[in-house]
DNA sequence: ATGAAAGCGCTAACAT
DNA sequence: ATGTTAGCGCTTTCAT
């Protein structure tokens, strides 16, 4: 009997963590003689204790291999020192790449992560395929296992999206505006895609176009579309000769290039702008294929800098988003309104950059030297955005 | 007096919760005049209630829109539901292509992910940089915070590895064996090298190379080599030109061969074989700075399948590993441990495949279209990786 | 079928 | 400088 009691009173540990070594808070304290307040305060570095007992307390811990508990910290400081991201899983596409697809989301995430881990904050992430029934439910539920919550564009709608904000910070990425509950981050789609169109019409002297639209849900696609079509109807010598549209995969790509160009009666445009890297690359296989040369027989350009682009032949012209300053911006906006939930809503845009590779027209000299020695310095020209975006701050407008 | 004490008996919610709308069960039994016990249960599913109890709890949970609490419920069930995975950021890489070298890890993270979403855990992910000296204090801090860990091969040695293991569950991706305490889940690279180098040797007649080594403290890097050589050393009028050594960087591949051109006396291999597409995508590049042509002067292979090397020109013989799977099993089994700590340690090895493409010499009918039309099905043919990994099922290995 | 109550491991306000 | 203690919100025996 009396051997039993103290035996379990010398013992460590939680009784139910078989073969793990794991103590708590309680056996620091008793091995140290001091009370769990002290170790406590050892523990966060706060002043009010002695030097000698931080020094017993500290070797204690180490001896004990001491980790303290999340979810106890969690509890107890009303705060769980943890954001959520929910980003779309394009990996269940129909034919899709999964990896390339893969591009954007993950720079985003490595963007929140790198501002987190500075802060000592954890990120719990969960991804969702493009309309998926059950991500709003997904999204709720982890309402209640982080202080925070980064979401982007295209997962819930707006509705959903201000339910979910009346429980939890929310910044939206790459979207538009719902309401005055969550902030958003997005870049500047409009000036990259002014610019580029300028680029085109302006320097290129491009007369005649075919667009390849993304999906009517992407406010993206939409803002890259009205950008295009503003420059265009500055210009009316310039003539859009086609439109078709994309779910913005690669084979989305090479499907409409195949319609326009099956065409009658037969239409050829100087170029082809397409709302994203990946139907462009999908549109220079399709014209590959018909043995049409790029950009000798017609111009093609994209937008996002997806890595392939600067592989293909001729590298791809495109614009560029500052992808993972949106994950870091968004992650960091997102700590402001934890703090302070009732900050007023904000949106910020991030600038494009206007990259001018070859498949534009642009440098022909470097063709036929297949695949640049030297990717990022040799093949990259950069022009500010446009006036818009030019400046490097970005810009923040007041929510309604 | 009176109505204070009814005014905060009757507000719901947590005060501390400025302006967000967060309940807790308390509220719920409270308005549904039950126990939170009863609450719980009806969360939960369970089958002692009531079907009008059941009806009104769900309502009230209903109506207030309540979502438990994380942190206590992990702290209540002493199980977390989260497990940690912690991989190598290569986005501090020197010259690095920010994006292309993400591609490993994140496939890994949504095979992870994927895996945990079914079974309704979290995920929660950190990176750290290739030698991180912190790596070791934040994986340790991390083990409060998750119920087990999944760890890339390379971040921490091995003698912390086991540390690691002895607090809680850990699994190791992409890795070799570490004491009997960790799982390993790892593709069977000796395998996929072996049927590559045959590839080139038998089929192709290739007799002299050059080998792009990988990183030196890189298992796979290991593995991968040896089994060229034991190919190499098998075929007595096969030669080994030449060796460099990169850091699996597309930017490192390129110097290697650089620096193979500027050899004196200057002595041309037939084949150039590389420890990663990364860097055999460098390769080519050089090759293309000096007017050589893949495969007509030289072949070039990679290892990884990385997206791009599909859109190579010529696209790019290589060695597909099961990345996403990689981290399915992983999960899996690190799920397993974590319902019980005391199983063997295993090691998983899942089979690779050698894909067939044009930069070896095959398949040159096709070359000169610039740019497949169909990338996926067009030019990929599919080999099995070898008797060793031939097998559908992984070999398991009981650990020792 | 339902309720009461004892924790889970930690923090922090309040004593001393 | 250090200790006491009352929670944090939920789960889960053990009663009833």
């Amino acid at each position: 009997m009396r051997l039993e009691s103290k035996e379990s009173w010398l013992r460590l540990g939680r009784p139910w963590t078989w073969g793990l070594d794991v103590s708590t808070l309680y056996d620091c304290a008793r091995l140290a003689g001091v009370s769990t307040a002290t170790v406590s305060r050892v523990l966060h570095g706060h002043d009010r204790v002695s030097a000698t007992t931080r020094a017993r307390v500290l070797e204690v811990i180490q001896q004990l291999g001491y980790v303290p508990d999340g979810a106890a910290q969690s509890l107890s400081r009303r705060r769980k020192q943890v954001i959520g991201l929910v980003s779309v899983d394009r990996a269940s596409d129909p034919i899709a790449l999964e990896s390339s697809s893969l591009l954007f989301a993950d720079e985003v995430l490595h963007g929140v992560e790198a501002t987190l881990r500075a802060k000592d904050w954890s990120l719990l992430i969960s991804f969702c395929g493009e309309g998926d029934p059950r991500a709003f439910e997904r999204l709720y539920s982890m309402s209640g296992k982080v202080d925070g919550l980064i979401v982007s564009e295209g997962i819930v709608g707006s509705e959903q999206l201000v339910r979910l904000a009346a429980k939890v910070p929310v910044v939206v990425v790459a979207g538009s505006r719902h309401g005055a509950s969550t902030d958003v981050v997005t870049a500047d789609n409009y000036a990259g895609s002014t610019a580029l169109t300028r680029h085109l019409v302006e320097l290129h002297g491009i007369r005649s176009f075919h667009y390849v639209d993304g999906p009517s849900s992407a406010p993206n696609a939409l803002e890259r579309r009205s950008a295009f079509e503003n420059v265009i109807a500055k210009h009316k010598e310039v003539e859009l000769v086609s439109t078709s549209r994309g779910t913005f995969s690669v084979e989305s790509g090479r499907r409409a290039v195949e319609a326009m160009l099956k065409e009658q009666p037969p239409r050829m445009p100087e170029a082809i702008v397409c709302a994203n890297d990946h139907m462009a690359i999908g549109a220079i296989q399709a014209l590959a294929g018909h043995a049409l040369a790029v950009p000798e027989d017609v111009a093609v350009v994209g937008f996002d800098d997806i890595y392939p682009g600067s592989l293909l032949d001729p590298p791809l012209t495109t614009v560029r988003q500052p992808t993972r300053s949106l994950g870091e911006r968004a992650c960091a906006r997102l700590l402001e309104r934890v703090n302070d939930p009732a900050l007023p809503s904000v949106i910020e845009v991030l600038p494009t950059e206007l990259l001018v590779r070859v498949s534009c027209g642009c440098g022909e000299g470097t063709r036929g030297a297949r695949g640049p020695a030297r990717m990022s310095a040799q093949h990259r020209r950069t022009v500010s955005g446009s006036r818009r975006s030019g400046s490097s701050k970005p810009r923040r407008t007041a929510g309604s």
